[in-house]
Formats: C-alpha cells, structure tokens, sequence
DNA sequence: CAGAATGTCTAGCAACGCTAGGATCTGCAC
DNA sequence: GTGCAGATCCTAGCGTTGCTAGACATTCTG
C-alpha cells in the first residue's frame, strides 16, 4: 500500500519536531549546558544516532530552535501592537518580553552559531517579518526617511539592551526605564539630526 | 635570604601574565575553540597542572583576559577623544574599533563568562573610568539630564552594533553609516522627547 | 644532614560530539 | 509462504574536553 511511505515521513517530522521540542525544554530549564546529545538521545527515548539521523549536528539543532523562535515572534509583535495605541512601544516590549520569557530561544536566534543567513533573501520569512514590523512601527512614529537603517539601529539598541542586562553587565532595575527612555529618543529626533 | 620570597612571587605574577597573554593570543589567532586547557599547557610549556595553580579554572582565565582588556579600552578612547573634536563620536569610533581589532577580548569583556560584577563597586575601575568616557561625551554633547540613564543606553546600542554586525546578521557594509546615525540621533535629541 | 614544604608531572576520570559495524525489522517479488 | 534488498536502529567506541589524585623532584628550614 502506499500509504506506508507517507506515514513514515509524518512519524520522521513528528520526532523532528520531538527533537527541536526536547532540546528547546532542556535549553530553558536547565541552560544549554544541558543540552548534550546524550541526554537529548535519553529523552526521547532513541539513541543518540537518531539525533543524526535527522541533524547533521548539534548546531544543526540550534538552528532549527532559532528557526522555531523566529516564527513565534512575529505573530507575538503582531498582537501586542494591535493591543496598544503606540505601536513602537508595544513592538519593543513584545521584543523585550519574547526574549525574557523565551531566553535559550533568544540565544538560538541572536546569540549562537551564525551559519544563519540573515539580511538576505534566503534568511526565513518569519524573521524578515519581523524586521518588517519593528520597521512599520518605527515609520509610523517618525517617517520613512533613511528607515531601513534606523530600523537596525533600533533592533541593534534593543538587542543591546536585552543581552547586557540579561548578563547582568546593566543593573536589571532600571530595565523598564531604558526601554521607555529608547522609545521616547527614537520618537523625538526625526529623520537623523535635523531636530535641532 | 629573605629575597627568595619575592623572587617566587614575581615568577608567578609572570607566569600569570604569561598564560593570559598566551590565552589571548590563541583565542584572537584561532578562536575560542583552540583555548583548551592542552594546548595552553603547551604553549607555555608546563603542565596543565600549573594553570589550575594561578587560576580556579578556564572561566578564571577568560575573566583575567577581560580585566585586560577592560585596562586597554579606556586608554584607547582617551586617545581618540584627545584626536578628534567631536567626543561623542570619538568615543562611538573607539568602542568599535576596539571591537572589531580585539575580537576575543570583546568576548572575554561582553559577552561570555557573567560572574563578574559590572555596575558595582566591586566591578573593575578600568571598566567604571570607560563608561564614565561615555558619560561624558554624551554629557558635552547633550546635557546632563538624565544622564547615567542615557549613557547605559548609548553603550546598549553601541554593543548591539557590534555584535549583530559581527555576527552577521546585520549587513557589514552599512556599519559606518549605522554608527554616524546612532551619533547624529543622540546629538539631535536632547533630554530625551522634549525636542519636537 | 634530616624533615617539611613547595612545586611539578604523569596518568587518569567522567563527560563531550560524533560515527563505524553489526543486529533487527520492513515491504515486495516470486 | 519464502527469501532477499533496504531502511532503521543500537551497542560500542574514537578522539577530545575540563579538571584532579598520587607520585616524584626540588628547595628551604632547623
């Protein structure tokens, strides 16, 4: 019959998925130095050959955890920003809160292994998506003048922000003010200099 | 004789900069891969033994590297403040040229190992005297409002240019132009909205 | 010169990512 | 039904990692 195949292939997608699950609950519970392929294997409940049966390593893994992470954030930017008036805020603290709430997530997609293709047509569509709105946000409080690089600086502000004071290296009580104080800068000074 | 004493002493504060200098190396010539407890062994010729003498283990190294290079970078953008006439935008150019031509002490200083006591008393004064260059480059351009506030946020951006840049995933070519924004943007809004 | 203290090395532990080789199971031709 | 390809899986193991116990050498003290 033929259905065997195609019901080989959804029980393969359905422990790739396993997989991607396990490694992302080990990450957030335990840290990434959780995260070996024994205990990966154990879980499961396969041996480790299965991991490369399906990744060609552990990088391969990750990657597939940023990609996972990716498409969570978009549709998350999204909802914030229909729920609040300003669009730039809720689009930063949908970032900020996607990355505190989804900390091994975030590593996967911003911090580790960079065989990622980014700024380009092959990188992920969730993630241009997602680029896409911080820009719309930020266009709609300022213009649409030079947008695409301010739009990087704002991610790279916001990104900034969320790992120094995740490592501790900026005090995390006056986080919430920083945030504010990001908005409140990008909002005043229109199109790069000409406010003054 | 009571110089034996000393003389111990000092060949161990050689030997000590000796196997950071030689950590540094490996990490900036070969990556941080190649820092293994082995190959520094060897490279310093002695036994693996004696790194665990000076220091407590390989996160003790990597910190004595950022003390370093914490020392470096102060120096570094004094120099450059001195050279141009605008602070704010010497002391952006030297952050990223320190960056960009150390790139395993920017690691060491920014990213890797946490146990480190940053915005703190205890925390380095090398460390304290660089964001107090940033302060005050901030402050002669833009006033001194809210100023700690502030500066934590230009280095956040500053730090998320670097990384994202470095990374990959923000596209080399446009750093420069992301850099001058980043200046002209802070040097436009003063005090943080007033300005429109 | 004996004894204590200090310093160093060889050898080894447990754990890591990853893989070769053989065992087991599956579906199809006859 | 029988026998054979092909896929799938596991056991066992390789080379490497950070780190350490116990033996050896060297130096200082009385």
């Amino acid at each position: 019959m033929g259905t065997t195949a195609s019901q080989r292939e959804r029980q393969r997608a359905e422990r790739h998925r396993l997989i991607v699950d396990t490694a992302r609950e080990l990450a957030e519970t335990s840290g990434w130095d959780a995260v070996t392929s024994r205990r990966l294997a154990e879980r499961i409940e396969y041996s480790q050959l299965v991991l490369y049966s399906h990744f060609s390593g552990k990088d391969s893994i990750v990657r597939a955890m940023a990609l996972q992470g990716s498409e969570e954030l978009a549709p998350l930017m999204r909802e914030r920003v229909a729920a609040e008036p300003s669009a730039l805020t809720a689009t930063a603290a949908a970032y900020v809160e996607f990355a505190s709430r989804h900390l091994a997530l975030h590593d996967a997609m911003f911090q580790l292994t960079t065989e990622y293709p980014f700024a380009d047509e092959a990188s992920p569509p969730a993630l241009h998506e997602g680029f896409g709105l911080l820009r719309d946000a930020l266009a709609a409080a300022t213009g649409p003048d030079d947008i695409d690089l301010r739009t990087e600086l704002f991610w790279s502000a916001l990104h900034g922000l969320v790992t120094l004071t995740r490592s501790g290296r900026l005090p995390a009580e006056a986080h919430e003010e920083r945030l504010a104080l990001l908005v409140a800068q990008l909002s005043a000074g229109q199109g790069g200099g000409s406010c003054r």
